[in-house]
DNA sequence: TATAAAACCATAAAATCCCATAAAATAATT
DNA sequence: AATTATTTTATGGGATTTTATGGTTTTATA
């Protein structure tokens, strides 16, 4: 599966429809669900989102899983209840439900955030807070941090 | 995967365009994306690159340790928000950003530099003005240290 | 019937493709 | 070794396509 990178900032227009960015739609034309699945994020105020492949991925592990590991239960449950199957229109844009805009402070633009096999969708100025933030935590933990 | 190596200093069109050095394009000629993964570095002025593959590492690494750790949950944070696939055209080009042009000080002309898995790029002038001041780290930890 | 959702059409900006050329590097030949 | 021929590379510009975004019409549905 190929990876969600980069950030992507949209516009909602008057009906709610916003465009999920080209790449994003890249990444999963190979599947066979045309679309992505959303939820609310248990720990940031944005939206999480995954391909459906990923979806049953997690279905499988949990499955597992499942009947020894009550936590991971109770965590699989509000995510496959939560969570929102959207297909991509002609044009390649989606309908966000109320609830999640709400949950994530979006009103008339979102960013859509690569997270590698996943990905986030953000209220513009929460993401560029939560980022500095973010860059903070990494410097203060690994001042000398490289990657390569 | 083959190395990038040695340097290489090319010059942007009026487009932005910029050739990546053949040597490099030799180094992922065999991958599945035929093309790099830019992004911001967090230590330097200057743009980080890496093979697509190698960042599919880290992304199955990241995917391992995934909801536990929060350092590695910021890492990826600013690792993949801010990673730009970038394929190459016909000829061999891309075009790099505007804010990791910025970011680097990059205006006209810019330097490929090899680090091995990954590279760089950088100002012309910003490379020599930090390749000189690593020498006189290095001699400076190093009093008996002979280079070429 | 009222309302929401889906399908359809249109457009400007941006990205990509295509062709051309000169310089450089490589290979071939004398 | 020197010269010539061939290929590859870096660079330039025009044409085409894709993308994000807006609006209108049709279809479902409550």
């Amino acid at each position: 599966m190929s990876l969600f990178l980069s950030s992507y900032e949209n516009r909602l227009d008057t009906k709610g429809r916003i465009s999920v960015p080209a790449a994003f739609r890249a990444s999963v034309a190979t599947e066979n669900f045309q679309g992505v699945v959303l939820y609310r994020s248990f720990t940031h105020n944005c939206i999480e989102g995954l391909s459906m492949s990923r979806m049953e991925q997690l279905a499988a592990a949990t499955d597992k899983m499942g009947v020894f590991d009550s936590e991971l239960d109770d965590l699989s449950a509000m995510l496959f209840a939560d969570a929102r199957p959207l297909a991509f229109d002609v044009t390649g844009r989606i309908i966000i439900p109320a609830d999640l805009l709400k949950h994530a402070g979006i009103t008339d633009c979102a960013v859509f955030v690569g997270r590698g096999t996943s990905f986030q969708i953000w209220n513009p100025d929460a993401f560029r807070a939560a980022q500095a933030k973010s860059m903070d935590n990494l410097r203060a933990a690994r001042p000398n941090l490289i990657i390569g």
